[in-house]
DNA sequence: CGAGGTTCGAGCGAAATCGAACAATAGCAA
DNA sequence: TTGCTATTGTTCGATTTCGCTCGAACCTCG
């Protein structure tokens, strides 16, 4: 049945499809942002579309769908998900999913943007790590990396780290109370920071975004990374492609305080222009091609 | 009633679906993620739903709503129980924790201590828990105390505490290095504990003697909790009688110092003298007679 | 306890979806 | 015209999703 009517359409589209082109204005075509806006609306006015759909109403591909869904996912305008692509942010902008919600999403970015990462670390010196799934890869990345020293406020940061069982890897948690995404905040570890001083510190962000900066939806922990942020000479904040345009309840701070950024190589060309001028150095973690998929 | 509804639907399902996902465009099924959004939220209006209520509700088979269940719950979005799900964090003071109930040894002394020591909290107060395994125990038996502020440098008993979800309890972990007994200590635990006072710190000790007073082989941690003594109005010792008479390398505080020791009703009689007329107040804990045993 | 119904989940197959690679086309410049 | 580039369409194999079956596990009620 699926082959039955998959013929019928591919057959159409050989005589369908040339009359129409030839005979209509070339501006009868949807140029390429007049779907995108297109497809936006219809996300916006849902909250979900299906790839389906929207190639009856554009008269598109499937393919030509998804690539376009590839891109708008791209710029954080929507999320591409199995079978279509959903709103971004639906009224979660101040709710935070726990860690375990979201240490399955986008493993093979934030991989990439963790491998990236661990080469910036320096043996003999102390760094600091945030809280956050990016940040707990590159926890589970660092391996061969003689004499460090780690603070952090993240508890399954420092379990990775403790699995890892050097002698010459010392790891200092901040103290603080839980988050739903168990790290360390408030008072406590603040006052920590300000009394420690790091070579470079490692900072996830839950959003980043021109003008806002790099935010997050939880206020305590935006202050808390804040006296991270102080504590340290260099900053490198990691975040995939996801995080651009998403703008949390807290600023921890401006773009051009960091000195590096990692992303991943799905960030789309403006976007990707926009924040490498305005941070030190913007770093693209190419994903390996066997985990490009999704 | 199930029973004649399962049968209905199964034997419609021969003959009805294909018609449905022919007649009907492939859009009027639901995206996953849509499926997923209004699982959570019936779960959040409700509390708890049904397997079968879903699949009337989504209309999809059963095991692909215990597939979205299945996803949900490893995101620790929801919980699936038997029948269905329910909301998380919810409803936790009926479960049973159940799951390190492993028999240590001296369980039953521990147990016991650890519940005559439970007595002692009062509402509204600010506590210190140490590293321990009597400690620990005592904090899985704190359930029904209001407005509670926990400061300890034990990531179990922060697990623990954590587990049990008040909102009205506080905990807060005082940050530093992990021993191998998952203890936090070092000179930032320290710090964080001059800036803190406490009404009563409950601590855990490897040993007590005459002379030695309570003491611990581990330097570090023998310091950390000198400054847990110091920054508490009161201190409560919990250590069970085969405590007695053992000696550290390093001594935490004189017998004198304890405002309460609590230990069990194996503590020899001459010991049982010594202890009472050296600390302020001897407390034994009985075990239940069923527990009498070994 | 045990019987009877209910619920569960591993395994299988069918269908849908995806994306890489290649082919076709349009737009444009020389 | 020819050639170049960007965009779009097509094919096809891999992946994912979904529904079904069936034996096991589970609840409930006597």
């Amino acid at each position: 049945m699926f082959d039955f009517w998959e013929r019928i359409r591919h057959h159409r589209s050989v005589p369908v499809r040339p009359v129409r082109s030839s005979s209509e204005p070339a501006s009868a075509r949807a140029l390429a942002s007049r779907r995108h806006q297109e497809i936006l609306a219809e996300v916006a006015r849902r909250g979900d579309v299906r790839v389906t759909e929207l190639t009856a109403l554009l008269r598109v591909s499937e393919m030509t769908v998804r690539r376009d869904l590839d891109v708008l996912d791209g710029e954080g305008l929507l999320r591409k998900v199995h079978g279509g692509a959903t709103r971004v942010g639906t009224a979660r902008s101040t709710e935070e999913p726990g860690f375990a919600a979201k240490s399955h999403q986008q493993q093979a970015e934030k991989k990439a943007i963790a491998e990236a990462a661990v080469t910036r670390i320096r043996p003999g010196t102390a760094i600091g790590i945030t809280a956050g799934t990016t940040t707990w890869q590159l926890a589970c990345h660092i391996r061969d990396i003689a004499d460090l020293v780690v603070v952090t406020n993240s508890l399954p940061v420092a379990d990775a780290l403790h699995a890892v069982g050097r002698s010459d890897l010392t790891v200092v948690l901040t103290g603080g109370v839980r988050t739903p995404s168990d790290a360390l905040v408030g008072p406590v570890a603040v006052a920590t920071l300000r009394s420690l001083h790091l070579d470079v510190l490692f900072m996830g962000v839950h959003g980043m975004a021109e003008g806002a900066g790099f935010t997050t939806p939880n206020l305590v922990e935006a202050e808390t990374n804040r006296a991270f942020v102080a504590s340290a000479q260099r900053l490198v904040v990691l975040a995939d492609h996801r995080k651009w345009g998403l703008v949390g309840l807290s600023s921890i701070a401006a773009l051009g305080d960091a000195d590096v950024v990692i992303t991943d190589d799905r960030l789309a060309r403006p976007a990707r222009e926009t924040l490498g001028s305005a941070v030190g150095e913007l770093v693209i973690a190419r994903r390996l091609r066997s985990e490009r998929h999704r």
